[in-house]
DNA sequence: GTCTATACTCTGATAGAC
DNA sequence: GTCTATCAGAGTATAGAC
């Protein structure tokens, strides 16, 4: 039976999450051309030739990462609900965008590689999916605004300051820690940062 | 004569000149391990003999892109005067850093490609230089925050968001472009945006 | 200073034994 | 399913002619 065929016996599924997840550590460091597969291979515990076993090739080891990773991404900002309440709609959306950071960095950095090698694997879906998306919570957000419930500001940049405020945090975590020094947490800092800034942003006061 | 020694000749300096704007452009979109010594010779015009006659590895090609890159992207910093008002000081900062950003693109993906890797070539200059001035600078925001001519906030993270928020448009280039859709400019509309956003962050009423 | 030729290593991928 | 052995091609770097 073909390692990419279900149902996997439970080593092939053990064996599948070791490589995905050693894939996830080297791609996201070293982007795709800098990704080998025995650093990978290595990373796993297996013998390449084994590696390949369950992947034809390094370019399905990536296309599997990326799959649903653009998904995974965008949920925080689907839960955004129109019904809801501007303020806690929007910094639950942040909220929830930093938890993303915090938790997942590997993901953050495999995607924000993508991206800034011009997001040669993924740039349907940021054209089509996300653009889409972008678009609909926009509307929203000008809602929001038209009724005076949150201030007036650009909708599409103020989720885009939302990403580049939360992805800092991920992405450049190394340059965060050394500037901070010891005896910080960068996510809770960010948390209550973060939380003011918007709040401030958004006063319907302006 | 060695061409790592001054004075160059016209045609020295000016293959130096070809060689590190493609390494520039190569290395920022595919970091070190991904670029090779083919492709920025061939961006270059030159034979990889010939690039290896400039530069004795690849290794100090990068090493050459590096220093003083971090110093261009601290100078606008670095220029944020303790004596002058504050408000004007820093919507100064922010705008130069965008239009580090917007003219830049290829030098801010370096940067940031090396530190998401984890900059193991920049480590040292990121806890030392950096962090100082970093640290100085803050020292300055807290004082104006004291005096009650700026908001208060926590200063440190004040100059994160600025590095995230002018960052993001050079970076996410392509993301940016692709939910923005034609017929926008990106730094145009970002300029404006970051106006209101931190002049409401740092709006003394708060 | 620049080129051709080449040494040597690494990398992605395959063959075939077990 | 996993391993050893191996291939072809790409990669960094050097030697040496001109």
């Amino acid at each position: 039976m073909s390692p990419n065929a279900r149902p996997r016996s439970r080593i092939q599924q053990r064996n599948r999450e070791l490589i995905l997840d050693a894939a996830l550590e080297v791609f996201s460091t070293h982007g795709f051309r800098g990704a080998t597969l025995d650093q990978i291979a290595e990373m796993a515990g297996l013998s390449k030739p084994n590696l390949l076993y369950y992947f034809p090739s390094k370019e399905e080891v990536h296309k599997a990462l990326l799959t649903g990773l653009l998904d995974t991404w965008l949920d925080p900002l689907r839960a955004m609900d129109p019904a809801g309440d501007p303020r806690v709609e929007i910094m639950g959306y942040v909220r929830r965008k930093l938890d993303l950071a915090r938790d997942f960095p590997r993901e953050s950095r495999l995607f924000a590689v993508e991206v800034l090698q011009g997001a040669p694997r993924m740039r349907e879906a940021i054209e089509g999916d996300l653009r889409r998306l972008v678009e609909e919570k926009a509307v929203v957000l000008s809602r929001w605004m038209d009724g005076g419930r949150i201030a007036r500001v650009d909708p599409v940049h103020l989720i885009f300051s939302i990403w580049a405020l939360t992805q800092h945090y991920a992405d450049f975590d190394v340059q965060v820690r050394a500037v901070l020094g010891p005896g910080h947490d960068p996510f809770v800092e960010a948390g209550r940062f973060l939380e003011i800034l918007f709040a401030r942003l958004l006063d319907p006061v302006h």
